[in-house]
DNA sequence: CCAAAATGATACCTTTTGGTATCTCAAAAA
DNA sequence: TTTTTGAGATACCAAAAGGTATCATTTTGG
């Protein structure tokens, strides 16, 4: 299975974009973020689940709180995955590439 | 509704990444495209229909036959969303960023 | 013309997904 | 200590997803 495999799906509901979201900007707990959603604890948890799944966030023990983590590293084959067809709508890469072809010498467009 | 909502989800099944794969090396009929999969070529067809909802692929008739073409541009939301974070996974990145602040507040370019 | 090929359309089935409600337990707070 | 609060565990439900089988239609090739 490819890395990015499980990684797409993850990002595929909107709530769990949106806890992704929220959780780049700060750390939370589990009753803080269900706040955040129209929806139960109970519900949230399980997104927090599927995302813990594919290491998207890390759960820690804090007393009886819970502490969710963004952990943003894996995103990253999910990036690259799409990235591999970049050049196709950043026409900025494939003229940057022929001229890195032309010329080694590197100067800011 | 977000644009890259959806996209997501075109993108979360393995059969359609493996579509776009094939697809944006060449343009292939349905029938040629089923091919390469082992499943029914009624299900390779509704994993198309959702590929094209998201536009990420174009289907054009051509006699008989129904030409499918790779729409890449339709990637761009879902790169754009993980790109977000890519400061978090590439040094380079946050390296660059605070080199750009550094030459903002200090001094003329 | 006639048969084969490519496709569309429909109906149906099973599993997964996203959600709820309820109950229990442990830790903080009062 | 008693009461709240944060969380886990189940059980359950409806809808969506992914797939099949079957039949009809339209081209194309011999």
């Amino acid at each position: 299975m490819t890395p990015e495999q499980g990684v797409f799906r993850a990002l595929s509901d909107e709530t769990r974009r949106g806890l992704l979201s929220l959780l780049a900007r700060q750390e939370m707990n589990i009753a803080e973020l269900s706040a955040q959603f129209d929806m139960t604890r109970a519900a949230v948890r399980k997104h927090l689940g599927v995302l813990e799944d594919r290491q998207l966030v890390s759960i820690h023990a804090a007393g009886r709180d819970r502490i969710v983590r963004f952990e943003p590293v894996a995103l990253k084959p999910a990036h690259d995955w799409t990235g591999q067809f970049e050049r196709f709508w950043d026409h900025r890469l494939s003229a940057l590439k022929t001229a890195i072809d032309a010329e080694q010498k590197g100067s800011k467009p």
